[in-house]
DNA sequence: GCACTATCCTAGTATCCCTAGGCAAGTGAA
DNA sequence: TTCACTTGCCTAGGGATACTAGGATAGTGC
């Protein structure tokens, strides 16, 4: 009997697509084996659970998220920067809503700490030195950048931005503007209101 | 054989328990029946089918998250309202995860045009009287703060913020001081930078 | 007391995750 | 080439899940 060629990393990149294709809390190992015309008994030499594949997607994810944003983020700076970095984002993240998903997915403390995550962060913290931010304001701003795209594209994307006239796109490109004010105005504790 | 006393009402508040200690997407049909002493069977009298019991704590938790927000709110104005209105979110997000999670599954249209979501965004609407944002800069503002808080709590709870020094406390207030300054100094089109 | 409805049951189907154990295709060494 | 070994796939089966069909019974209203 022929062998199907099943790797572990086609396995994740297909679990991927089918990500994508069905959303990422749904894809199953059945499934995924009917994808490579296998038992489903068969993927588990190659993984060791449900759980296992579903890390391996994540990691798949936050890797292909960190080339595109890197990617995008080539050779720019400044506002420019910014919203080269948050387009990558909500590109990767309304194009491939399932890897997005799985990017998200709850990974432990040392797994993460090996993932493209990093890569991640410190690529947000070099579009940061245009705004020339002391610590700890830096790692704010970090964290109240990654919110906001996040929050944006899960929540449009669960359609809660559909019942207002005013296009996402529009409200998108306005929340970029507010964004750039706010880094090169950024508060400090003794400037009170 | 007694009866159980199984209504639709007790089923979702039970799911909404059961969601908090073990995750929304984990909670079961046969769970649920288990911890009402009945067959699984049994909830279908009651509950259509899996995804009706998830819109249902969906929508509990929706109703429930507004109601938190209105009572935070109640008697506030300006950058004090701000807070609250923050505060309430996450204080609602990291006590109940599973709640807050149902709070935001995929709901269609129709089912989302009757819940407490709207309730919601006429109270964030409320909040903002008192930056005194014109259209459509008050729904960009909406969705900015939507999408930021949003994006906080659940980067939060997956532990993304937990491999860096700052306690997640800190970030949180100085996103607050933040999006109260960029709301006050709003950029509008004709202001470039 | 009787009909009716609502609540619960048993039984059964289909799908899923996962384990145990077997066979055979490919690989490396004698 | 042949033989041992590893590896990729298999069948079989256990346990859990969602859900349907049909039956028994408790409570309700006449």
């Amino acid at each position: 009997m022929a062998r199907a060629g099943v790797t572990v990393e086609r396995l994740a990149v297909a679990a991927a697509e089918l990500a994508d294709e069905v959303g990422f809390e749904k894809v199953t190992v059945a499934m995924l084996a009917r994808r490579f015309g296998v038992r489903d008994a068969s993927l588990y030499s190659h993984v060791r659970n449900a759980h296992d594949l579903r890390v391996r997607v994540a990691l798949l994810a936050l890797a292909e998220l960190a080339d595109h944003v890197a990617t995008a983020l080539a050779g720019r700076a400044g506002k420019d920067a910014l919203v080269a970095f948050a387009n990558a984002h909500r590109d990767y993240a309304l194009r491939h809503p399932g890897r997005y998903a799985a990017a998200q997915f709850d990974l432990d403390d040392d797994t993460i700490a090996t993932s493209a995550a990093i890569r991640h962060s410190e690529m947000t913290r070099a579009l940061l030195r245009g705004y020339h931010l002391p610590e700890p304001a830096q790692t704010d701003a970090i964290r109240l950048l990654h919110s906001t795209f996040h929050g944006y594209v899960t929540l449009e994307s669960t359609g809660r931005f559909r019942h207002t006239a005013r296009t996402p796109d529009a409200s998108w490109s306005a929340t970029l503007d507010a964004l750039d004010a706010l880094l090169t105005h950024w508060p400090h504790a003794n400037q009170p209101t």
